[in-house]
RNA sequence: GGCGGGUUGCCCGAGUGGCCAAUGGGAGCGGACUGUAAAUCCGUCGGCUUAGCCUACCCAGGUUCGAACCCUGGACCCGCCA
């Protein structure tokens, strides 16, 4: 087996660690028990998160045993690592309903069998602790001469302040790794490179306290070559794990418009491809960029992993139907049927509205203004036709094998209208 | 506590009684070029039952034929002094 460190550093994955000999000493040892949290701040995780999961999921392939740790406690307090303003609290009610979600989500990328991973709650050692027993344990280690050196707290204080809420973050994450450090042995934490503090202040607290030695891993921040925020559409949504949420289409459109310039990069952190079959994509990349093979690649593994095989082949399936060269008439009535189901759609009874409401209805533009001036500027299409008429009725002579309309704006915004009988 | 400044569309920011749905920049969107890429250029950019109407310039009142712009009260923000 591959040294999993190689691995990592060979995918650029090792932004920050503490003494690499001595944690690559430690993991060739034996199996090393590591963990990653991931908050409750959201209903779902995104694909931003999704790279520490996949980072758990290598050193569980290597043979280590992984903890996904829920912040079912942390969440309720909100770290303040990277954010420039104080956030709002969550309901705790609101926060366990996110907790079930996180953990289901988590769950999905690990293997939890035979005591090979396990998912637990902060919440379940923070929960029942006093306050008292808090400061008097774990508020004793933390000199707040130290902590106000923190760049978290430093760039707050001179600008929108942070409450104490906030400032505690740090010594809760920190109580986590000592607890998981005495229940499992646990040796190791991982996360984004925003986390190190928190990392290494949890490394601390075990020192201090149990006398024992712990290292902190970070993952690089992920980027994007045009310089916009890496998991946002344009209009700065996420692109969430849930189904629910981010359509698995959209899902995988995400990783197939990657920028020629980021996907080999990509591969590298998203991947579980070897080494040689990302190096040939590369050079497929910069062969035939137009070809795209390495984002495929990517958005098909990754769309796999995330919604499963089944859902993968039907939105591989409908991009291509969609986007094919070939008239969509000739498409057959089942792989039309199925590839409008997996973009924004909208059913209508009765007679056919014109073609800006249905534009509006499937969510397309944003109101029928910008309908009207998406025909007016001859970005609106229905079944790859250009529209030319802001009052364009489609008509039965329209419809495909008698019920469908693929729509479309611009080159890529792809939806669908079905026709019901009443 | 005293004195002063500010709050405008997704963001920044101009406008100080009618010509303002509001200059300009950014983002977004569309087009051209391409490869469902990038860069570039062009256009567009509150909503609607679209020659018109409605809603909007922190909130609530008022003055006026007419207010983002004037007056009164309120909320929030930011400087300087203490």
């Amino acid at each position: 087996m591959t040294d999993i460190l190689d691995d990592l550093a060979w995918r650029g994955l090792i932004t920050q660690s503490t003494d690499l000999d001595d944690l690559r000493a430690m993991l060739a040892s034996g199996p090393v028990t590591l963990y990653c949290g991931f908050d409750p701040t959201a209903p779902s995780l995104h694909v931003g998160s999704l790279m520490q999961l996949l980072t758990l999921r290598r050193f569980q392939q290597a043979g280590h045993r992984t903890i996904g740790l829920v912040g079912g406690a942390t969440g309720l307090i909100g770290d303040p690592s990277g954010k420039s303003a104080e956030r709002t609290l969550n309901s705790e009610e609101v926060v366990a309903g996110w907790v079930e979600q996180i953990r289901k989500q988590v769950s999905r990328f690990l293997d939890l069998t035979a005591d090979r991973g396990l998912i637990v709650s902060n919440l379940d050692w923070t929960g029942p602790m006093s306050a008292i027993e808090f400061l008097r344990d774990i508020g004793k280690h933390f000199p707040v001469n130290r902590m106000l050196a923190r760049e978290t707290v430093k760039s707050r204080l001179d600008t929108t302040g942070m409450s104490y809420t906030e400032f505690s973050y740090v010594l809760l994450q920190s109580l986590d790794f000592l607890e998981l450090y005495r229940r499992y042995d646990c040796r190791l934490q991982t996360g984004g490179n925003d986390q190190w503090g928190n990392l290494t202040a949890g490394a601390d607290l075990i020192r201090r306290v149990e006398g024992g030695s712990a290292h902190a891993l970070t993952t690089p921040l992920v980027t994007r070559a045009d310089g916009t925020k890496f998991g946002k559409t344009a209009g700065g949504e996420t692109y969430w794990l849930d189904p629910e949420l981010t359509s698995p289409y959209a899902f995988y459109q995400f990783w197939l418009n990657a920028d020629d310039r980021d996907v080999s990069t990509y591969l590298k952190y998203f991947s579980f491809r070897s080494h040689e079959e990302i190096e040939e994509l590369e050079k497929a990349t910069s062969e035939r960029p137009a070809a795209r093979a390495a984002q495929r690649a990517l958005a098909e593994e990754l769309t796999t992993l995330v919604h499963g095989a089944e859902e993968t082949q039907r939105v591989i399936a409908a991009s291509r139907a969609l986007f094919g060269q070939g008239d969509l008439g000739e498409l057959d009535e089942r792989t039309l049927g199925s590839a409008l189901a997996e973009v924004p759609s909208t059913t209508v009874s009765g007679p056919l509205p014109p073609v800006v409401d249905l534009l509006a209805a499937t969510g397309l533009v944003g109101s029928k203004s910008e309908a009207r001036r998406t025909v007016a500027q001859g970005g609106a299409y229905i079944n790859n036709v250009k529209v030319t008429d802001e009052a364009a009725v489609p008509d039965q002579g329209d419809l495909l094998h008698g019920h469908f309309l693929v729509l479309r704006r611009g080159k890529r915004n792809i939806g669908g209208v079905t026709v019901v009988s009443e």
